[in-house]
Order: C-alpha cells, then sequence, then structure tokens
DNA sequence: AAGGCGGGGTT
DNA sequence: AACCCAGCCTT
C-alpha cells in the first residue's frame, strides 16, 4: 500500500528549498524564534492575489519604505495609494487596502487579528488570504488554499473534476493535509512546491518530495491536471481618450469613479468603451484636436481594447467641462494604470 | 452561481 | 495573436 502524503516530507523539502523573498521569513529565522509582521504578511499577500512573485517585489518594497506600518498606511491620501498601485491590476484591492488598514489601525489598535474568522471580516480578505495570514504570520493550522494548492491537490489525489467545481474537494483534501506542528512553514511550502516543482505546464515529478504518494504521478495525468472548464472569448470594445497638454506643461486628467473598469485611478478622459463603432461623447475641453494615427491595445480580464487618441494644445486660460489640470511637476505616467500609460506612451512618440 | 475585475508571461 | 495563470467582490 502507498504511503500517505506527509507534511513532515514536505517540511523537510522546504528546509533546504524555501525561495527567498522579502516579506518572508524563512524556516531557519522562524525556527529561531523570529515572528513575521503580520503588516508585512498581509500586504504581501493581498498583492500576491491573482499576481506573480515577481510582479510583485518592487511594488511590496515602494509600499513598506513609504508606508513601515499599518498606522502609517492608515494615515495615506487615497490618491497616493492609488498612484503607488498603478500598473499592479485589479484596483478594488487598493480600495480595500485603504479600508483595511483604517480599521486595523483605528478599532483594533494597529494589531491584525490571529484567527481565521476575524480575518476573514476585514475588506479584500476572502477565505485565501485569511487563511494566509493566520498561518504565516501568526503560525495558526489554517488551511491555505490558492492556485497552487489547488494544482498540487488535483495531481496528488488525481482529481479530474474540473475547476471552479472541483474546489470543496480539493480544499477538503488540503485541509486533511495540514498539520499543527509548523503550520506557517507549511502553508508556504505547499505554495513553493505548486511554483516550482509541481508547476502547471512542465512539473518536475522526479525531484519532487511527494512523488511516491502522488496518484497522478503514478497514471501519468500530472500534466494534465487540474482540468478547467472553458473560458469564453474575449469581444474587442473600441474607445477614444484625449490627452491634452496645457502651453505651461499640465496634462488634463480625470479620477474615475471607485466602482468599475479600473475604479479609483486616474485616467484620460474619454468616450465609453463598447463594441462596434465608437459612441457618441463629448470632448473634455474645446481646442483643435487631432487624431493620432494608430491605437492603443490593452487586454483586459474580459475584452480587448483598442483606444484611439486624440491630442490638443491648449491655452492657459481655458477651463475643462470634464476632468482637472495636473501641474507638470506633478505628472507621471508611473500613476497610471497601464492601458492609460499605454495611451500616454504612443502620444509621447507623436 | 456567475460574472466583473489587470497584467504579465509563454507558446 | 491566442493562450495561460487566478482571489475577492457584487449581483
Amino acid at each position: 500500500m502507498r504511503d500517505q502524503p506527509n507534511s513532515v516530507d514536505l517540511l523537510e523539502w522546504y528546509d533546504h528549498h524555501a525561495r527567498v523573498m522579502p516579506w518572508r521569513v524563512g524556516p531557519a529565522e522562524r525556527a529561531a524564534g523570529i515572528a513575521p509582521d503580520p503588516y508585512r504578511v498581509w500586504l504581501s499577500e493581498i498583492m500576491l492575489q491573482q499576481t506573480t512573485v515577481a510582479a510583485v517585489k518592487d511594488y511590496f518594497l515602494r509600499f513598506t519604505t513609504r508606508w513601515p506600518t499599518v498606522s502609517a498606511l492608515a494615515d495615506a491620501e487615497d490618491a497616493d495609494v492609488m498612484a503607488e498601485w498603478a500598473g499592479l491590476g485589479y484596483y478594488a484591492r487598493a480600495r480595500n487596502l485603504l479600508k483595511c488598514a483604517r480599521v486595523v489601525a483605528n478599532e483594533m489598535q494597529g494589531k491584525f487579528p490571529a484567527n481565521y474568522e476575524d480575518l476573514l471580516k476585514l475588506p479584500g480578505i476572502g477565505p485565501y488570504t485569511a487563511g494566509a495570514v493566520s498561518a504565516i504570520a501568526f503560525d495558526r493550522p489554517s488551511t491555505v488554499v490558492d492556485g497552487n494548492v489547488e494544482r498540487v491537490m488535483a495531481r496528488l489525489f488525481d482529481v479530474h473534476t474540473p475547476l471552479p467545481a472541483a474546489k470543496p474537494e480539493l480544499t477538503d483534501f488540503a485541509t486533511r493535509l495540514t498539520p499543527t506542528d509548523r503550520p506557517g512553514d507549511y502553508a508556504q511550502a505547499v505554495m513553493d512546491l505548486g511554483a516550482t516543482i509541481c508547476s502547471p505546464r512542465n512539473p518536475a515529478c522526479g525531484i519532487c518530495p511527494w512523488r511516491e504518494p502522488c496518484k497522478a504521478r503514478d497514471s501519468g495525468t500530472a500534466a494534465d491536471l487540474p482540468k478547467k472548464t472553458p473560458k469564453k472569448p474575449k469581444p474587442v470594445r473600441h474607445g477614444v481618450v484625449y490627452v491634452a497638454k496645457r502651453v505651461d506643461g499640465a496634462f488634463l486628467l480625470e479620477r474615475r469613479p471607485d466602482s468599475g473598469l479600473l475604479g479609483g485611478m486616474l485616467g484620460w478622459p474619454g468616450s465609453p468603451w463598447q463594441e462596434g463603432e465608437i459612441p457618441p461623447h463629448s470632448r473634455p475641453i474645446r481646442a483643435e484636436w487631432k487624431t493620432l494615427s494608430g491605437e492603443a491595445r490593452h487586454t483586459f480580464t474580459h475584452f480587448h481594447l483598442r483606444l484611439t487618441i486624440k491630442t490638443a494644445l491648449v491655452p492657459m486660460d481655458r477651463s475643462p467641462d470634464t476632468g482637472f489640470f495636473v501641474e507638470k511637476t506633478a505628472f507621471s505616467p508611473s500613476d497610471l494604470p497601464t492601458a492609460m500609460r499605454k495611451a500616454f506612451d504612443l502620444y509621447s512618440k507623436s
């Protein structure tokens, strides 16, 4: 009879192969009694939602340098936090990040709750993040189920049910494997295993600490798991944005509404975006508009976008119908979400 | 239960 | 150009 997967085997592997990351307290440090800072664990886990480690690194370092504590972040201006988050995507995370920081700073004396249920109540914290913060920051035996863990469980137990229907079953397997000894290291170990050895495409089964008990390795189906229900094709939407430069170098921008696409972010004023023809709309300021050749292309979660860019140079004394001028010294393209930054890049090269 | 919500990487 | 990855919230 084949052995069951064993958390001790995984932890032994993790002790030698843990990835080094700016927010992580490694196994040796933890064994020496060094506890992680819950603020840094929480911030990193919010940033890591749907986002790779490589993309998060620089953002994490900038955020923690500028706002070293949850109270410092709670006192920040909304616009500063949104600008610092620009380019990382899923901007509701940044709005919820601030909401959460203010609850923790103002109602919890700057201390994050340690248990899963209380963490789950906070804005932007769902089942995954509640488990991750509870396990990693407070060494509680919470079960952590992210995409890596789903993949590892699907392979270990050869689950062929497609996601997301398989989620409860995979969570159940993950729960039964979670140890009470070193739960924080274990949570990071399963995710590291999924990110390195048990990777989506070419799993390195030959060097996997769980190769013996892995049912999918047994049956040769590892690389085909987990199954996923097919996704819908993305339609193409079209729109116009207006890049107005005042003669002193200031640019005309608008603050997008908090709800919806790119919510709370700066952007160029423009038309709505839709399939087919560009809908009727009004220009943000009276000027002689010229249309640039070419389009800025960007793909969102559920559609492709093609933006036509119109530009104008406007005199000092003219006031906009929409938006506000941002002084030359205060404007930075890196404050814009990527779609808007691409539009600016096209304008810059014209 | 289903769909909205980014961006980067790989093929 | 098409495909892959993937957690929280709202509806």
